[in-house]
DNA sequence: CCCATTTCAGGTAGACTGACATCT
DNA sequence: CAGATGTCAGTCTACCTGAAATGG
């Protein structure tokens, strides 16, 4: 397939995108293969990180939209890899926990993930892949959070949750 | 906003997705201000630079689906910056070309696309940029075509196109 | 009363598939 | 006949908005 005109060619927004679209094509392929989406990794590793969380929390640190992340945690908590617990201390929440199935589920999407970014990367030699990591966290970081993700200006949490929080790292 | 768990942080798959994201959020948010949208930009760009194509040809340049395209190319028809016609050599195909409302509609869009990008790379130094280009570009290339874009296995096209043509290169 | 939280009901756009009629 | 081309009709997913119900 012939490649295109100069100046699409050239435009770093485009290539960001055709790349990006390659690589969640190859994410999303593996992922499904084995019945996973990249919310339910998302969610697993947020909470085997920061121990039990509200849904509220666990929107923000996923970037999951609220509304998304029910269906999400519906399938979760249907497979028993996390479990869905109204939060004793504030009754208006959900307090989410990972299960131990959950956390054999998170370390086999771990071992493939790594294999799809692998392969992902694979014209890239080590260097070249930390200075893309370099480059695009700074873009992330810059544009950072306060993006979309509902409307919230500034928000700050009370650091809800009266359960979890194992290994406060 | 909290940002998330470090494996999510440092997965490069993601962050390729989030960056990707907020440009193309960008991108839209400023193509739609002005009523159009990055096929619209792709399709005019391609047939400035190729002289007019059939409608299969533009679908290859510019990674717009076959169907998909039938919807761009009746707006910017709608608007008077392409016409669409039969081609009279190959019944089968319409032949595309930009008019000179397509022209001038192109560079407005360029300028404009021009600023989304430097605003979207603000945080990046001159090299840096060049870097993240080259480092795309790798990747591109790569996978390169032959992505999904139909079927098409190793199609080959035999240059169609009895009008345009300005400027072979 | 105002705000947070979960949930549901939707809306849109883009990637993608399949089928069909027409023509080579 | 096989295959290319333009078109239409859909699916599916991610992103995103709005509002209702409950509780702080």
């Amino acid at each position: 397939m012939e490649e295109g005109a100069a100046r699409l060619r050239n435009m770093r927004t485009r290539l960001l995108g055709l790349a990006a679209m390659h690589s969640d094509r190859r994410v999303n392929e593996e992922l499904g293969r084995v019945g996973a989406r990249k919310w339910h990794f998302a969610v697993l590793a947020t909470l085997d990180e920061f121990g039990a969380a509200s849904q509220s929390r666990l929107s923000d640190l996923t970037r999951v939209y609220r509304s998304d992340l029910v269906a999400v945690l519906n399938e979760l908590t249907g497979r028993g890899e996390v479990e869905r617990a109204p939060d004793p201390a504030d009754k208006r929440r959900n307090l989410v926990r990972i299960t131990a199935a959950g956390r054999r589920r998170l370390r086999a999407l771990d071992k493939l993930l790594a294999d799809v970014e692998d392969e992902v990367l694979a014209p890239l030699t080590g260097d070249q892949r930390a200075q893309l990591s370099d480059l695009l966290t700074i873009l992330v970081d810059h544009h950072g959070d306060r993006e979309g993700l509902h409307d919230r200006t500034a928000r700050t949490h009370d650091r809800g949750a009266t359960g979890g929080d194992p290994e406060p790292r």
